[in-house]
DNA sequence: CGCAGCCTTAAAATTACCTTAAAAAATGCC
DNA sequence: GGCATTTTTTAAGGTAATTTTAAGGCTGCG
């Protein structure tokens, strides 16, 4: 573990229990912020000046449940996230789960269980979250460079002038050079919501559009690659 | 492409747990290799032919208890690790937390959570560990290398071109390597719907077609072989 | 030896993809 | 707020690649 103190957002609309966790989780050295609602803790995660390492959450909260915020939280965090329940049937187990929460402890519980339990997810997070994983950016391949910080394409030195959606689609292929990507999960990735047939059109028009803009010839393009049947794949640098 | 087929090592010395679980994460698409003490599980991680992903390990097991093996695991790995214990008592949990499991479920316990809980550690390690789940993305057999990722396959080093249905086709025999698939089996995975009688020929031909192209002599196959009146198989590497 | 199962090859059929332009929607400026 | 401009989506024609179908021949088994 690293030697600065973590803090835990704890959100529970019982008070006593906040106030117990927080007891047992400061006396394991966290630092703890501990709110009554949904709406609190959301607003909490949103404020830049403090920083979660990761929430226990309850799961019925008046203002947001717990469902909504593990959602929303995992829009933009990878953040380990423990889920509080009285409930003891399992499909709320199960879609806390697949929601993204990490853990998920019914009430009662033992406090210690619960700090052991941040413990270890703590513990992994911070040993497989290594600093390798910062975010690199600039991204160059051959002529071209994405500069993700001013969101701007650069080829051989001159900017090239992308749309919002040609910006995103040309990210995410670069971002993971050499992976094939289906025209499905292009969208997914760069729209949201759900793929439908229709759909596939419009992203082809963006791939086009793009290349029109990246290649020396976008009829044989040599960077954004189709693998026919399967999707595109931004071609890894030799 | 991002749906390859996870390993999970199941170790417990009651069978029927073993039995219905492996039935659980084989129906949620796991692969899983089930042992009924702590010495097997040792020794099915220090094989090389068979990559795990996580480990469900129940603690009172003869050869070596779920706590050492979870610590000799640790020495070497990330892999998430899953606890299933009969002891209800917290110390207990607490011990496995500490020494690095990701998970502790007292029995009994409902299979569909194991599944859930399985399914959420392995999505958050692939999901922070990148470079692990990159190098699970390539199957190798003799020159051969099927790149799941960029879905790509070389030989000695030279890329050959697959069409999409053989490239689904080989996919789905070389994930399975060994395993006999009748043609209405390969037909189902790979195209989907219902598998009819004139289809046969369909798969015949994709067959030979591939071998044409992964095969040194495609009339004596040595990786793509005929079992004959039950279908085919990618052969086990030597 | 007969026959079912399998293999191979080529032609017919189908599909995935690309491009272009028009319609619709969104954005930015005065 | 109105309007010009830009971006995005939809529609549609064309083509190369892939897939399916058809059919002759080979192989292994009872």
């Amino acid at each position: 573990m690293e030697d600065r103190k973590y803090t835990i957002l704890l959100a529970d609309d019982e008070k006593e229990i906040v106030d117990l966790l927080s007891l047992y989780l400061e006396n394991a050295g966290f630092s703890v912020i501990g709110v009554f609602n949904g709406k609190e803790a959301f607003d909490v995660l949103c404020r830049k000046d403090a920083f979660i390492d990761a929430a226990v959450l309850d799961i019925m909260m008046p203002g947001m449940d717990g469902y909504t915020l593990v959602r929303k939280i995992r829009e933009t965090s990878n953040m380990p996230i423990l889920i509080l329940s009285a409930r003891s049937d399992d499909s709320g187990k199960i879609l806390g789960l697949d929601l993204g929460a990490d853990d998920y402890i019914t009430k009662p519980f033992n406090p210690l269980e619960i700090t052991a339990r941040v413990q270890a997810q703590l513990r992994r997070y911070y040993r497989l979250n290594a600093p390798a994983a910062q975010a690199q950016e600039r991204i160059t391949a051959g002529g071209l460079v994405l500069d993700r910080a001013s969101c701007t394409l650069t080829k051989n030195g001159r900017e090239i002038p992308l749309t919002a959606i040609e910006y995103r689609i040309l990210c995410l292929l670069m971002e993971n050079r050499g992976r094939v990507f289906t025209k499905s999960r292009i969208y997914e990735h760069v729209w949201g919501g759900d793929f439908y047939e229709s759909d596939d059109n419009t992203v082809m028009v963006h791939i086009s559009k793009l290349r029109d803009k990246i290649e020396d010839d976008p009829r044989n393009p040599v960077y954004l690659k189709t693998v026919r049947g399967l999707g595109y794949r931004f071609e890894k640098e030799k």
